[in-house]
RNA sequence: GGGCGUAUAGCUCAGUGGUAGAGCACUACGUUGACAUCGUAGGGGUCGCAAGUUCAAUCCUUGCUACGCCCA
């Protein structure tokens, strides 16, 4: 019995009512011990985010394909969790903590970290919250976090694996520093953008009475960061360059430090440009580093100039003013800095060589620097200029670990759509640079080295093991740095899944199907460095790992592709030695309507939570898998949202009529036998739409598979197939045939003696009708599923009692024949229906007029169809009655079917001049089809060389464009 | 400077070696027993520009123009 719906349909309602449902009843993950695995683990959102639209297209994609591969049987598995995201997570308990006037190191390290959990049990679950609302059926019960306990052990076994195979190491050189956040960042975290900035020349004395070939007695220096003069190393020039050979090997005096340094020579000095002559500032310029190493200083005799805050600070050779000290590198909050000082400085003493520009009235003007655009390195997060700086980190060597991944791309063990991306990502790889792994934070997974107090360096999974292999008695320090937490989230594919335990076996209470449920975290208040729940266990002997790594798909945007996608790939092949996943999905950005990046600073974000109260997450999800297409950014079109919620109350109404019908639930998988003419029809409609769908799903064609479905539903169902069921379902009362309504005819008996003849009020006719429109509709909810889960699961179980939820339903096998006599009859029916209906509407006759017609030389088709489906035409052609043979003379319209002529007399009601118009314009286009047709068939080029097809083709429509022009011209004979 | 991508209807976008489609918007008509969050019909595009390949180019090649992104 089906239950009766709402007349309007309200996405609110049922959202809530129905994700509860499948949660709490396990259904995101039912247990299939025995089915094909299919994985994806979710790029996991740092633990302090909200949903933002570009979660909303990823995690939207990312359940379609779960939800599809659970409906074909699969044991789709969706791994959920959060990144502790360090950076992020400390800045907003340190802002906490300063809206209070207090800091962070007003804490002890231990005080602070607890602090960080608490903020994190209390509101890091705002996103999870988010992502339920958009309807993701993700594996709650095995939710994530990448500072859990289990996860901690893995990344310190892969920090120790990579160690002690000689891929992560110590080293002192510059790395990008944040003088904000006082953390290394690595190069992906550095954002160049483009500034106003300056070019300053300035003099650099020689030494010791030496002059240059040109008789100076200084050489020329340009910069852009004047203040680095306070740490110059030396001076280079090309060696070829002639100018300056005579003073290589010969000093210079720098005039603000009085610090001696040599002239060098190195290819890094392009004698084109400025002077030819570079200041060398090894300790503060990535350049200069390696200059200042080609020129015999080692990275420990470099010279540094600033604190962890970018302030001057007093070099080793103690030669820096102390008027400097202190300073911060330039102008701040509209204090001069070190390099304004500098520029004064030099300025005075004489140094300063002016940007000499000319003013409107022609008269020089002299500027202490010419202006220039410089590309500057910013932070990502802390949004203040990056500055190289002199340190110790840890670095993984990438160039290594990037070796089996590039090879992997490139044989196609892993596939990255679109496969445009390719090339990007090799170029990427292969110029890969060591990769900056160590942070100056608190908040994430502290480095597992122990250093000895002579230096010595022991890295092991735990202070024990360091103290083993240090010896008893020696004195160990731990590192204070924890690592970049993308380092971990590489780990995601195979530590959710258990890596590096072993799978327990009936070791832990099974967690069943049903009980969905995380498990309340508790705190350890003994030791709130560790979480104390560890990570949820697999059901009772399930390894996890075994069967669901490597994973099927990864879905990401193309944004993290370097700083997560690659990682995973490299930590994949080097800790399980396979691949994360088979593909690799990269999408858009979702843009501001007018195209803008959306930011928070432009004010132009779109707040998908809001997109959902007003048009439904199903309205929203639909909308992101249909402007899906690979490789494209996504423009925001709320226009377009809203029509996806008319489509969901197209279907919602569609199921109100089936229902007021008798169309309830169907039973069987496989379509039920069909006579009729329209049910055949819908039948295998459905089987084209099935196909269509499973290959646009199996191309990763988000937007194909949508319109497939969309298109169905709407164009083929709801606007052919109920209309053309109509006439069976509700016969007309004159026309009415034994049976009576539909309501007479439950648990009748009355044979009927031609079920495939559709005549109204047909009592089996009907019967099979509903049963095939039952089973049509529950294959439309079925396949619209992961498109449009909540109405389709609402109406699923509104249209009777159900073995199963939709969410576990069965994806459609139609295993159905159908006779192309009945598909032709119904194409043949809806083309003659469309052409009476522009008719009418041309010539400006009512739409509901009923109209009699004749058709003077019927086809096969058009014989037997209008005998079988007499009803059909009447009810949406409004042709009838309709006679086979020649109509009477006088005034008519004239529409085709296909080959076949109707002539439709109109005496009285006819506007002459508009029908001949209306003939005229058809005649016109068919003439000049015609035209062109023949002209290619006559040309021999053409027959020869062409395709057999595209001949055939050709000749096919050129017969009909003829026909039309003879149905035409006799018609128009027949105006006079 | 290197790489990638995009230019198709008023807007947002699909698409194919055989002279183009969708949604929205627009126009006309419409209370035909699911639906006005709707129905029926219709108007609207020399597919950025130029050359080449081809029997045939919106689609392939090259160049140009414009816009966007990434890297240096």
């Amino acid at each position: 019995m089906t239950q009766e719906l709402d007349k309007t349909f309200d996405p609110a309602a049922i959202e809530a009512k129905w994700y509860q449902h499948w949660e709490s009843n396990g259904l995101f993950r039912p247990a299939r011990p025995d089915a094909e695995p299919f994985t994806i683990v979710n790029p996991p959102p740092n633990v302090t985010g909200s949903l933002h639209i570009g979660h909303a297209l990823d995690n939207t994609l990312q359940d379609v394909v779960i939800r599809y591969e659970r409906l074909r049987g699969k044991d789709a598995l969706w791994v959920v969790g959060t990144d502790h995201a360090g950076i992020a997570t400390q800045m907003v308990v340190e802002r906490q903590l300063e809206q209070r006037q207090d800091k962070r190191t007003n804490y002890s390290r231990e005080d602070f970290i607890a602090k960080v959990w608490e903020w994190k049990e209390e509101s890091g679950g705002t996103i999870t919250r988010q992502l339920r609302r958009l309807g993701c059926s993700m594996d709650w019960s095995r939710e994530q976090f990448t500072m859990d306990e289990h996860f901690t052990k893995a990344v310190l076994k892969v920090f120790v694996d990579l160690y002690n195979k000689g891929l992560i190491y110590r080293d002192k050189r510059l790395v990008n520093w944040d003088p904000k956040l006082k953390t290394a960042i690595s190069d992906l975290e550095v954002e160049t953008q483009t500034i106003s900035g300056g070019f300053w020349h300035f003099r650099y004395p020689l030494a010791d009475g030496v002059t240059t070939a040109e008789g100076k007695d200084y050489l020329v220096v340009a910069t852009t960061r004047p203040e680095t003069m306070l740490a110059d190393m030396a001076v280079a020039v090309h060696p070829s360059d002639e100018r300056y050979a005579s003073v290589v090997g010969k000093e210079i005096v720098q005039p603000i430090t009085g610090r001696r340094f040599k002239v060098v020579a190195d290819e890094h000095a392009d004698p084109e440009l400025g002077s030819g002559v570079v200041k060398i500032t090894p300790g503060h310029d990535f350049n200069d580093f390696e200059v200042g190493k080609r020129a015999g200083i080692a990275p420990g005799e470099m010279l540094n100039m600033l604190d962890s805050e970018a302030n001057v600070c007093q070099t080793a050779d103690g030669l820096v003013p102390e008027r400097y000290i202190g300073l911060h590198r330039f102008k701040r909050d509209g204090v001069d800095g070190a390099r304004e000082l500098v520029v004064r400085e030099m300025k005075e003493l004489g140094c300063l060589i002016p940007h000499v520009t000319k003013n409107k009235d022609g008269e020089e003007v002299e500027h202490d620097a010419e202006p220039r655009q410089i590309a500057t390195p910013f932070g990502d997060r802390g949004g203040v200029v990056i500055e190289p700086w002199l340190t110790d980190q840890w670095y993984v060597n990438a160039a290594e670990l990037a070796k089996k991944p590039i090879e992997a791309v490139r044989s196609g063990e892993v596939e990255i759509v679109p496969k445009s991306w390719e090339k990007t990502f090799f170029n990427w790889m292969e110029n890969i640079q060591p990769w900056c792994v160590s942070r100056q934070l608190w908040w994430g997974h502290r480095i597992p080295a122990w250093y000895a107090e002579d230096g010595a360096v022991f890295v092991a999974m735990t202070e024990e093991e360091a103290q083993a292999q240090a010896g008893e008695g020696v004195a160990l320090t731990r590192d204070e740095d924890v690592l970049d937490t993308w380092f971990s989230s590489a780990l995601w594919p195979f530590a959710t899944l258990g890596w590096p335990n072993p799978p327990r076996d009936g070791e832990v209470a099974a967690r069943s199907a049903d009980g969905g449920d995380s498990p309340p975290a508790q705190s350890d208040e003994a030791n709130p460095l560790h979480r104390p729940a560890d990570g949820p266990p697999p059901r009772s002997g399930e390894d996890l790992l075994a069967k669901h790594y490597p994973n099927s798909l990864l879905i990401s945007g193309f944004d993290i592709l370097f700083f997560w996608d690659a990682r995973m790939l490299m930590a994949g092949y080097f800790n399980m030695g396979e691949r994360p996943w088979d593909k690799l999905y990269l999408h858009g950005l979702v843009r501001a309507a007018d195209g803008q990046k959306m930011s928070k600073s432009k004010g132009n974000v779109v707040d998908p939570l809001g997109l959902i109260d007003r048009f439904g997450a199903d309205a929203l999800r639909f909308f992101m898998c249909a402007m899906e297409s690979q490789g494209r950014d996504i423009k925001m079109d709320e226009k377009r949202i809203e029509g996806y919620r008319n489509f969901a109350t197209k279907l919602w109404n569609a199921t109100r009529f089936c229902q007021s019908n008798g169309i309830g639930a169907s039973q069987t998988i496989a379509a039920p036998g069909a006579r009729l003419a329209a049910n055949q029809w819908i039948i295998g409609e459905v089987q084209q739409t099935v196909e269509a769908l499973d290959a646009a799903m199996a191309d990763l064609r988000f937007d194909a598979a949508a319109n497939t479905i969309y298109h169905f539903v709407w164009d083929r169902f709801c606007d052919w197939y109920l209309e053309l069921i109509k006439p069976v379902l509700s016969p007309l009362p004159l026309a009415g045939g034994a049976g009576g309504g539909p309501e007479t005819n439950d648990g009748g008996s009355a044979p009927t003696p031609n079920p495939s003849r559709e005549r109204e009020g047909d009592w089996s006719a009907q019967e099979e009708t509903r049963a095939v429109a039952g089973w049509a509709l529950d294959q439309i909810l079925v396949m619209l599923h992961p498109f449009m889960p909540f109405i389709t699961e609402e109406l699923w179980h509104a249209q009777g009692k159900r073995p199963y939820e939709l969410i576990l339903a069965q994806w459609p096998e139609p295993r159905a024949s159908v006779s192309k006599d009945a598909t032709d009859a119904i194409d043949w029916v809806i083309e003659l229906t469309t052409n009476v209906r522009s008719a009418k509407n041309e010539l400006g006759i009512a739409p509901g007029a009923k109209l009699a017609a004749f058709c003077p030389a019927p086809s096969d088709l058009a014989r037997s169809t209008i005998e079988r489906s007499a009803a059909a035409i009447e009810r949406l052609a409004r042709l009838t009655p309709v006679t086979m043979g020649d109509a009477p003379a006088g005034p008519a319209m004239q529409v085709t079917a296909g080959e076949d002529v109707f002539v439709i007399p109109l005496e009285g009601i006819i506007d002459i001049a508009a029908e001949k118009a209306r003939l005229e314009k058809a005649l016109a286009t068919s003439q000049k089809e015609a035209k062109s047709l023949e002209g290619r068939l006559s040309n021999p080029a053409f027959a020869e060389k062409a395709r057999p097809e595209a001949v055939e083709k050709a000749r096919t429509d050129l017969a009909y464009h003829q026909g039309e022009v003879e149905r035409l011209t006799a018609a128009l004979a027949r105006l006079g």
